[in-house]
DNA sequence: AAGGGGCTCAACCGCCACGCC
DNA sequence: AGGCGTGGCGGTTGAGCCCCT
C-alpha cells in the first residue's frame, strides 16, 4: 500500500493557476486567514489540492513579496548564507524579507551557481574548485562570537582540540536592516578526522539582535491581512508556542511569513535560525547544522 | 522564418517533522 | 507508544520564453 494522496487528485486542477483561481484564493485568505490548507480549497471553491493553494499563496500571492531582480547585496548575502547553511532555502529566505525559499532556490540554481563557478568556486563546498575537487582537507567553520548590538554571534568552540588554523573575519550585512553577521572562518591543516571527532564537545550557539520587522508588520496591517499587529515571535513564524506574546495560534494566523520560522529575539536568546523548535533555548540541534 | 537548444521559474512530488488523539 | 493527519521543506519537472544559427 502506498501513501494516501494528500487530496482527491481526480477532482483537482493542476498546472498553472488562472486569474480567477488567484482571486478566489486571495479573497478567501483575506477573509479567513492562512492555515488549514486541507480544507481551504473546498471552502474557497477551488478545485485545487491544499498544498497547491499553500504554494501559490506563499510563493506568488502573498502581499509582502518583493518581486523583481535580486540586488548585488542580496546575491552576496545568499552566497554567504548558503556557505553557512547549505541548501536550507527556507532558512536563507527567512533572512531575505520578501523573498521565498522557492525563489531563492531557483535563483541559486540558475544564476548564483554559475556565478560561483565562473569565479572558480565550487557552489557546493564554497571552496576553490581545484582545492575542492582535490581534497576535503579544509572546512570553513565559524568560531568565536563577536559581540555587539546589531550583530549575529556565531560561536564554534572546542576546549579539547586546537587545530592549526588560518583565520578570516567576515561580515554579512542584511539589506535594509541594521544587523549583520560577523564571523571568523578558519581552515584546518590536513586533518582528516570527522568534525565530531575533532570537536567532541562542540558548542554551537547562534544569536541575533532584534531585526527591524516593523515595516513588514505595518504593511500587513495596512493591507488588512493582519487584523492586529503580531508579536515578534509570531512574525518570525514561532506562532505555536510559549514564545508567542500576542496569543496568536496556528490557524489564527492571518497573512505573514513564508512559514519558515526564522529569526530570533536576543532578549530571550532564541536561535536566530529558528532551528530549536521545541526547546526554546539558543542551542542548535546538531542535525540542523549538518554539513553537506 | 524556422527550429533547436538553453534558460527561467511556477508548480508538483515525495519525504519528513510535528501535533493530536 | 504509536498511528494518523497536516504542514513544511528540498529536489525535480516541464511549459513557455529567449537567443542563436
Amino acid at each position: 500500500m502506498g501513501r494516501s494522496p494528500c487530496c482527491e487528485k481526480a477532482h483537482t486542477n493542476k498546472g498553472a493557476w488562472t486569474k480567477e483561481e488567484d482571486e478566489r484564493l486571495i479573497a478567501y485568505i483575506k477573509a479567513h486567514g492562512e492555515g488549514c490548507w486541507r480544507s481551504l480549497p473546498k471552502a474557497a471553491g477551488l478545485l485545487r489540492c491544499g498544498k497547491s493553494c499553500r504554494l501559490r499563496w506563499i510563493n506568488y500571492l502573498r502581499p509582502d513579496l518583493k518581486r523583481g531582480n535580486f540586488t548585488e547585496e542580496e546575491d552576496e548575502l545568499i552566497i554567504k548564507l548558503h556557505s553557512l547553511l547549505g541548501n536550507k532555502w527556507s532558512l536563507i529566505a527567512g533572512r531575505l524579507p520578501g523573498r521565498t525559499d522557492n525563489e531563492i532556490k531557483n535563483y541559486w540554481n540558475t544564476h548564483i551557481r554559475r556565478k560561483l563557478i565562473n569565479r572558480g568556486i565550487d557552489p557546493t563546498t564554497h571552496r576553490p574548485i581545484q582545492e575542492s575537487s582535490a581534497s576535503q582537507d579544509s572546512k570553513p567553520i565559524q568560531l568565536e562570537p563577536i559581540t555587539s548590538n546589531n550583530t549575529i554571534n556565531i560561536s564554534f568552540t572546542s576546549s579539547s582540540s586546537t587545530p592549526k588554523v588560518e583565520t578570516f573575519q567576515e561580515s554579512i550585512s542584511f539589506p535594509g536592516k541594521s544587523e549583520k553577521i560577523s564571523m571568523l572562518t578558519f581552515k584546518e591543516e590536513k586533518d582528516e578526522r570527522p568534525i565530531e571527532e575533532k570537536f567532541p564537545d562542540l558548542n554551537l550557539e547562534l544569536r541575533i539582535s532584534l531585526p527591524d520587522v516593523a515595516d513588514r508588520r505595518q504593511g500587513l496591517v495596512g493591507e488588512g491581512i493582519l487584523t492586529t499587529p503580531r508579536c515578534f515571535n509570531c512574525s518570525l513564524g514561532m506562532i505555536n508556542g510559549m514564545e508567542c506574546r500576542c496569543g496568536r495560534r496556528r490557524c489564527d494566523v492571518v497573512g505573514g511569513s513564508s512559514g519558515s520560522g526564522n529569526g530570533s529575539d536576543i532578549s530571550n536568546g532564541f536561535d536566530f535560525l529558528g532551528l530549536a523548535k521545541k526547546e526554546t533555548t539558543s542551542l542548535l540541534g546538531f542535525r540542523s547544522l549538518e554539513m553537506k
